[in-house]
DNA sequence: GCAGGGGTTCGACGTTGATCGAACGATTAT
DNA sequence: ATAATCGTTCGATCAACGTCGAACCCCTGC
């Protein structure tokens, strides 16, 4: 069991995947995913406590958005790039697209 | 006073925009309003009360998702595309894109 | 074995959100 | 004026969410 479960290409529910890209610090965690590629949960400087970190990580891989999985007591974890861009074409690029509010 | 207040275009926030969009009942608004333009508020048969439907109408405005006129009783609402394109390019169209989960 | 680091889980707490019925307000039609 | 239509607002309820500290679990290294 090295992999997390989550759900699957074909599942990905639109309002779902929104809902948990609809929050700053995970999205703060999808871009630097989406810039640095593969990474340990520990890695970014959130602000937040551990156990807020975890659930933010959770809600990202329960929602699809992300792929985790487990290298000795590390959780390593990508974006699900390709299964986001099959099932919502666009979506991620308008999101990194997005400059932020003047 | 023939027009609801709503967030300039470059207020826009993403995550506002995002949770507005998040929810499956004001998915079905939007969409309906990209397909039919202007619509009045109680055009639609969602299937859920008055003062729901209102709460939904107001979130959308309030996030700068619709625009509000007042004619008469009547509320006529539309997206206001053109605000959302500029500031977050491909996401409408990423939205709209989106097929159902099978 | 034992200690430490990396994450998760468990309450708990306060905030926000979706929902409703009922009352209200404003405009139009009779 | 009266009634009807269209929509908002109020107060309430219930569920979901973000946040935290503390306890816990699992793996690695000594």
């Amino acid at each position: 069991m090295t992999d997390l479960p989550e759900p699957d290409a074909d599942e990905l529910e639109l309002t779902t995947v929104l809902s948990a890209l609809a929050d700053d610090v995970r999205l703060v965690i999808v871009r630097h995913l989406a810039a640095a590629g593969e990474q340990a949960c520990g890695t970014l400087e959130l602000g937040i406590s551990k156990a807020t970190r975890s659930h933010h990580f959770r809600v990202l891989r329960e929602s699809g958005v992300t792929h985790t999985r487990i290298v000795g007591t590390r959780r390593l974890v990508t974006l699900r790039r390709d299964d986001l861009d099959e099932r919502f074409p666009g979506l991620l690029d308008a999101l990194f697209a997005a400059t932020p509010a003047r």
